[in-house]
DNA sequence: GACTGATTAGGACAAATGTCCTAATGCTAA
DNA sequence: TTAGCATTAGGACATTTGTCCTAATCAGTC
């Protein structure tokens, strides 16, 4: 168990790879080189590319249930909890110009290869559904709180999107002060009819 | 000038296959291999990999280019011409949930190869951008027709990253709805004041 | 201090990559 | 037919890739 400090060391350093320079375009050799750790020492930890590629999005999975759990804590009414997920495009908007949403770009890439991860992938973008589904829910919508999840889960990919292309901050900020208007004109169930 | 049908050839094959499989999982090996002609008889067309992805972008210039002509003569009013837009992610709904939208996923993929090439391909979205800005402000939307041309460019991208993810065709449909709707209802700066 | 198992370094390996060269082939004009 | 040019085939080349093996080193226990 005490190959965790450099396992670890190799899961988050290919996960900043991968999101940075792509799955395909990271080599085990970037990743050693990054770390100073020889390549052979990567088989001790890992048979394959495609472990790492689990491992990566194992921990990212960790990550973003203990970032949505934060918000569900922070967040005291469901609308403040999705303004914190539309945030993310504000705060994170140098790495978003520079290298997309870490989701979006990485279930599009593993499309592409015909990854056998890719539902894997695919389960981070659920994780934010449910998680929205809930909070749209819990101000009322039944039905459509996941259509609306699905929504807000959308003109985020877009912003991300477009930022990347045009190396725009503006956009962002244009986009995310759109969709919080949207969210805050949005008909309120629980006080209606 | 005779190159024509193998240079022609050549670009169209690595169009689809930089699409499909993604710029740099695309080989010399895989188009000649596609094509049934040789890998060096690449270089006499073709001093580098870059002069290719060269060719493709400046192809997909000109169809877009062409398209957008064609839905300029073809839609009656602006409004018309927008909803041709947005309407490609029905009609190409198969390929965009299998491998996303060309343009957004090769402008996330030069970005995070750093490739030089990435400005070439922005060019794409300012086309549809520039278009896009020119019919909203044969709407009336004097100042603000960038920024709904951005909108709109920015859902559909939104859009297609969700088709590709979620492998499912409900959700462009549910959104395409929405997005024209959106469109229905924007305030007619024209027939107003 | 010696033994044991976990961890690491270093390199071997075949396959694939982008690039480049050379010889063969086809076509056109004289 | 011959000469000249455009086009093609085939393969060489060094580099990088993912994978895998073996020997060295480390840590902890007897």
């Amino acid at each position: 168990m005490a190959d965790h400090s450099t396992r670890m060391q190799i899961v988050e350093k290919a996960d900043s790879l991968f999101y940075e320079d792509g799955y395909q375009a990271t080599s085990f050799a970037h990743i050693a080189a990054a770390l100073g750790i020889s390549r052979g020492n990567f088989y001790y930890h890992f048979k394959t590319k495609g472990e790492i590629l689990d491992a990566v999005i194992t921990r990212r999975m960790q990550t973003t249930r203990a970032m949505l759990d934060h918000w569900e804590k922070d967040g005291h009414e469901p609308r403040d909890r999705i303004l914190s997920f539309i945030n993310i495009l504000i705060a994170n908007r140098a790495k978003i110009m520079a290298f997309g949403c870490p989701v979006g770009t990485l279930c599009a890439e593993l499309a592409k290869l015909d990854h056998a991860a890719q539902g894997r992938a695919a389960e981070l973008f659920c994780m934010f559904r449910d998680w929205l589904t809930a909070q749209f829910r819990a101000l009322g919508h039944g039905e459509a709180a996941e259509a609306l999840a699905m929504h807000v889960l959308g003109r985020s990919q877009g912003v991300a999107a477009l930022a990347t292309a045009f190396r725009d901050e503006d956009v962002i900020r244009r986009e995310v002060a759109a969709l919080e208007e949207w969210l805050r004109a949005l008909p309120d169930p629980a006080n209606e009819n």
